[in-house]
RNA sequence: GCCCCCGUAGCUCAGUAGGAUAGAGCGACGGUUUCCUAAACCGUAGGUCGCAGGUUCGAUUCCUGCCGGGGGUACCA
């Protein structure tokens, strides 16, 4: 990236600076802080370090600036470096270079998006993980945006990263669940069975009673006054996790592992974390429960691990789970989006990291607003315990998985989302998704028509011919991808993709009307303008696979 | 009460580890097509960055307090 190699210059010009004795011997910030300029006069990039070594050094930023300036190492990059007050260094890059990143980025291909800044280091992101008790309704989709998109950049960025649905298939929801089904059912065959009190009461139940039926028959109906029958349950939790694969698969997301609560008992893992807080004697029993000492630590209250039922809570699950992400499964570092709902729970997970003798920074939690629906006035629960849920299913029959997409991940997840289901289908038809889109399906356009071009003079075309403000303004547009990628890799916040998007497709859009690619009189030119097409739209088309969303060639 | 998040243009939101004259989309108003897709482009209007202090050469950004909104504070998940 270039920004890197100029912040490196200027840490080299300093270090030069200072050896000549131009610069006193101050500790100098490393890396030098390198920021993109906000007006166009002031250069592509910029560096504050004049301003921030005027204290240490004991000097005018002016004066420290013009030194820095004066020792910067000679670069084909850089045409012009500035420096302006009150203490900047600006930098030019040269047109030229600019020009040649063309052939770089067409060279490269995907390649132009993929950075060394995780270095192979192992990541798993978890996401979604709604509880398999009903479909997916239409906040569980702002995660599988966000986490996907987080993975793919996340790989972009030279991690390896898995990525990971967890299924609550034991616990007391299940049970619910269960008792709810096996109400449902046995109602089918005219038995007065009111549904349970605290039980699901949507629809959906009972549907899948309904398919239950066609599967088993009568078989499931046990003497009145039994437990629901674990096969039943078992069928109707199976049956949820295929709806919920197949809409998360709808919009393109993909995991690499379905992990099954069940696991973290199966595997051990849980009685080994149980028994490793009570050596640490973290562990203590009260009013009939087990309990999770965090007052110890570094909370207020403790937490309940083991219930006065003897039914392990969903901390305690999780802390198991937990521990085979880190000690079983050896990830470096783990990413867990939850909902605002689930703060609650982020202190007492990472005491129990601690506890386990981890770092707590090896584990992030991404806390997300909530997503709130509403149909023109009416405001929609989201709650599939209250029954009256809209699924993603119907949003993206609805509105589309590219503009759900995009929707979900155009907002930061510091911000709740209030979805208009009426606005949003509304809208669809100006949708900055289709511009985006469009942008890209006008490339493959001028594209398909390029044979009707005599040869280029040179046989391929000299890129050394754009030289157009615009030609040179998508170009510099192209190459903030990298920096883009690096930056949501290490801020974890991929609403800036979708922005950018935006800004590539207007960058584009301005070049086309100012700049004719296909024009037979100069067929020199034309090859270039040809060149920067293919790279924009190549650069395009992988925004929007980081994204997960389609990069149609016609529309 | 305590904890977390948010408050930026009429609306929806950005603002990339404090920087130089705060941006985009939509909406409003006005313009652009003998020419590669007008699902496009250009222009205009619109702001005491919730309020008040503090730190700093410099604060929308960091700290404190207040106001307003959302979430949490369960032997639910």
């Amino acid at each position: 990236m270039i920004r890197d190699e100029i912040g490196r210059m200027v840490q080299e010009a300093a270090g030069r600076a200072q050896e000549a004795g131009d610069l006193p011997a101050v500790a100098l910030p490393d890396p030098a802080a390198i920021e993109r300029p906000q007006r166009p006069e002031h250069g592509d990039y910029a560096t504050s370090l004049p301003l921030r070594l005027a204290r240490a050094a004991r000097a005018k930023p002016l004066d420290l600036g013009a030194i820095l300036a004066r020792h910067m190492p000679a670069s084909d990059a850089i045409e012009r470096v500035e420096v302006a007050p009150p203490g900047f260094v600006n930098f030019h890059l040269s047109q030229r270079w600019l020009a040649a990143q063309v052939d770089e980025i067409i060279a490269a291909g995907p390649a132009f998006a993929q950075i060394d800044a995780g270095a192979g280091q192992k990541v798993q992101v978890e996401f979604v993980s709604a509880n398999p008790t009903g479909p997916l309704h239409a906040g569980n989709g702002r995660w599988a945006a966000l986490g996907s998109a987080l993975v793919r950049v996340l790989r972009a960025a030279g991690y390896q990263v898995e990525a990971e649905y967890y299924f609550n298939d034991a616990g007391t929801q299940i049970e619910v669940f269960g008792r709810t089904l096996y109400a449902r059912y046995q109602q089918l065959f005219g038995r007065d069975v009111p549904l349970p009190e605290d039980g699901y009461p949507g629809g959906y139940m009972a549907d899948l009673a309904e398919q239950a039926r066609e599967k088993f028959g009568e078989s499931m109906l046990k003497p009145e006054g039994e437990p629901a029958p674990e096969e039943l349950t078992n069928y109707g939790v199976e049956q949820v996790m295929g709806w919920i694969r197949s809409d998360l698969s709808s919009l393109g997301v993909e995991y690499d592992t379905w992990y099954r609560e069940q696991t973290v008992y199966d595997s051990g893992n849980f009685d080994k974390v149980m028994a490793l807080l009570r050596e640490r004697s973290l562990v203590i029993e009260r009013e009939g429960a087990v309990w999770f000492a965090t007052s110890q630590m570094d909370a207020d209250k403790d937490e309940v691990l083991i219930r006065s039922s003897g039914l392990p809570t969903y901390l305690s699950t999780d802390i198991g789970y937990h521990y085979d992400k880190f000690i079983t499964r050896k990830f470096d570092r783990v990413i867990d989006i939850w909902g605002a709902d689930h703060q609650g729970h982020v202190r007492p997970l990472k005491l129990a990291i601690e506890a386990m003798g981890l770092d707590q920074e090896r584990l992030q939690i991404i806390i997300g607003q909530l997503v709130t629906l509403r149909r023109g006035q009416e405001t929609l629960k989201l709650s599939k315990r209250s029954g009256d849920i809209v699924t993603l299913r119907e949003v993206i029959d609805e509105v589309g998985a590219d503009a759900c997409l995009y929707f979900f991940l155009s907002r930061s997840a510091d911000v709740p989302i209030d979805f208009d289901l009426e606005l949003a289908k509304q809208q669809s038809a100006e949708n900055p998704v289709y511009y985006i889109q469009y942008a890209h399906a006008r490339i493959a356009g001028i594209l398909d028509r390029a044979g009707d071009l005599p040869a280029a003079g040179d046989g391929e075309g000299d890129v050394s011919l754009l030289t157009h403000e615009a030609e040179l303004a998508l170009i510099r547009k192209m190459l903030v991808l990298p920096e883009l990628i690096e930056a949501i890799a290490r801020t974890l916040e991929p609403h800036h993709l979708p922005h950018y998007a935006q800004e590539l497709a207007t960058s584009f859009h301005d070049f086309y009307e100012k700049c004719r690619v296909i024009d037979p009189e100069q067929p020199d030119l034309s090859h270039a303008r040809l060149k920067l097409a293919t790279a924009a739209k190549s650069v395009l088309a992988m925004t929007l696979e980081l994204m997960g969303m389609s990069a149609p060639d016609k529309m």
